[in-house]
DNA sequence: GAGTGCAGTGACAGCGCTGTCAAGATAAAG
DNA sequence: CTTTATCTTGACAGCGCTGTCACTGCACTC
């Protein structure tokens, strides 16, 4: 409601001298900074980012591209994205982006004229386009990239340690007795998945545990419907597994399905573990243990990021690691007696 | 990148003119109107919705408000409006949404000022509170809803015909020859799961079968968790049912992981529908028979609803209902015999 | 006491667009 | 051939904000 000449005029200063307290201007006697902060607390005066975008290209201004929500991953981190602008009264400016489109690079380039974005979140798998990112770089867009399969020089990025979680979740499992662990990998094009089964691989050689290759599986995705076989496969084999770790969440519920179907129980007879911590973890029965990436911290932290503070003078490209957790719930449990 | 006055310039005429014809104001030559067509074409030029939202209140903009995506229903639905005003070429201002917050006031408020939004797409369950609905008729916001329970004077709204669509399902159900046909019902507190239940239980009549109570069961909402209990206590009832109709996909879900553990095979001894076809219905195995919501359509006329072409003089709130469509997919069969 | 430097502030313009007003052009009317 | 009504167009201002530049003090220097 209030203007940045309301609160000017509150104030007794120029309107100019209110927009430097706003943006942290150094020079700024502390008695005005003062009588400038007040004034915008008494109105309860709030910048719109709609006129400083117009400022052809606010640089605080935050862009996101959009993908198709269909797995949980992608709906949890989209959302935690909004929340966290939200929370940081940032303007987001939104755009769908449809990778198969032929059209997406008119859509992006009409986007970025729009809206005049300088800052973009790019989640997967839209970090790891290429093309994406050459045409970003041309048009002098500053990126942040969440968990993105690789390094892009200028582009800062934020992930959590897949391996480390894995290794984590790995142990755990290790820790309850159980010797014959079985692993569902993802889509092998994204090295998440490839660092999963790192960690779950390295959990079992320092745990003196032997690795069998029939108990790695993976059908080339990370989708429910191709773990079915998968599952299937090693709990019909010899001496089954006493526990499947999954890639993902989605993957980890493919295995309760057929274990379900085996008439084997979960967890008494059968542990499984997944990884996302996606809605589907809460949604089964029993309810999925399983890795739970920070999204909201990744998500604070893009923001972070894009703002003023971080000078983009670094021409190499920081990662940034967020801690994980791991959430114990009912589908693991001790290992079954032989 | 084309600004309007590269385009006025090319056009031969002041930007005002170009603004005119952007605008399909009637005043204007056909001649012009061609010349400037021509030079925006050429161009390819787009308008900035920032500057136009700067205007104080641009009456093109839309916003919406985003509630957390956790259920596949509002994914669906959030990407689908996303998407519709991507392809309108609208911009979007997306608002963080949450319901239990004692902020929210504040936080719609802030928003409206930022944005300068003067329509509003709601989809449930923002669409149903009272509250919300006082403050934006405050503001003079005008607001389409996406399914509302109840109607709200002065806003239109989008919706399909739940009643009928559990109807077909139902029909479809016993036309594969099922006899006893069992009902998971959602929510009460939403109308869509009260309509659905008439839906089926009208077909039942319909069709001369009974309708008995205990294969009409729910647990207050529409939860994955909740429905396995009904599913357990359908499906080891004497003369248990051959085909349950759940009435989201979620729960249908319970239904099939339920039939797995008890070893009662689907679609062979069990056939299981679903309603809203979210992405867990193509992530089960078999993949659920289910009800399409309209859900491009639905917000593509939303988009349409509030553009410029549709009179805000309805006092009178006209709903719009949209087709559905049903899926036949895996999980239904013919009944088995006897 | 005049010169130099910098902290602290404001006037002004302009981002891309549209509302307002008024002028010029044309058509209809007298 | 004027007068009036109507159509078509443009000049101008301003939405809320920030970059630029220029100005005022005051603290130092020599």
């Amino acid at each position: 409601m209030a203007t940045i000449s309301e609160v000017a005029e509150r104030a007794g200063v120029s309107v100019k001298t209110v927009s430097r307290v706003m943006n942290n201007y150094e020079h700024i006697s502390a008695k005005t900074r003062k009588k400038v902060r007040l004034a915008m607390d008494e109105l309860s005066y709030a910048p719109s980012s709609i006129a400083r975008q117009m400022r052809l290209g606010d640089p605080q201004s935050i862009g996101m591209l959009y993908g198709d929500p269909g797995s949980g991953y992608q709906a949890r981190l989209n959302h935690a994205v909004l929340k966290a602008c939200s929370d940081a009264r940032r303007y987001l400016a939104v755009e769908l982006f449809e990778e198969h489109d032929p059209e997406w690079r008119r859509q992006v380039e009409a986007f970025l004229d729009r809206t005049k974005v300088q800052n973009l979140i790019l989640v997967p798998p839209m970090c790891d386009s290429t093309e994406l990112h050459k045409l970003l770089q041309e048009r002098g867009v500053r990126t942040v990239l969440i968990s993105p399969s690789r390094q892009i020089s200028g582009s800062s990025s934020i992930a959590m340690d897949d391996r480390l979680a894995a290794m984590e979740m790995t142990k755990y499992i290790i820790g309850l007795g159980h010797k014959r662990i079985g692993h569902i990998v993802g889509h092998p094009g994204h090295v998440a998945a490839l660092l999963r089964r790192q960690g779950f691989e390295e959990a079992l050689v320092n745990a003196g545990l032997e690795v069998r290759q029939d108990f790695v599986v993976g059908a080339g995705s990370f989708f429910f419907k191709d773990a079915l076989a998968c599952a299937e496969k090693m709990l019909t084999a010899e001496n089954r597994p006493t526990a499947i770790f999954a890639s993902n969440d989605e993957m980890a519920a493919a295995v309760i399905m057929v274990a379900n179907r085996l008439g084997i129980s979960v967890p008494e007879e059968l542990s499984v573990a997944g990884f996302d911590n996606t809605s589907i973890s809460q949604t089964m029965w029993p309810e999925l243990t399983t890795v739970a990436q920070p999204f909201e911290a990744i998500a604070r932290e893009a923001v972070r990021l894009v703002s003023d503070d971080v000078k983009r003078d670094l021409t190499v490209s920081a990662t940034r690691v967020l801690p994980h957790e791991i959430l114990y719930r009912g589908s693991t449990g001790p290992a079954p007696k032989e």
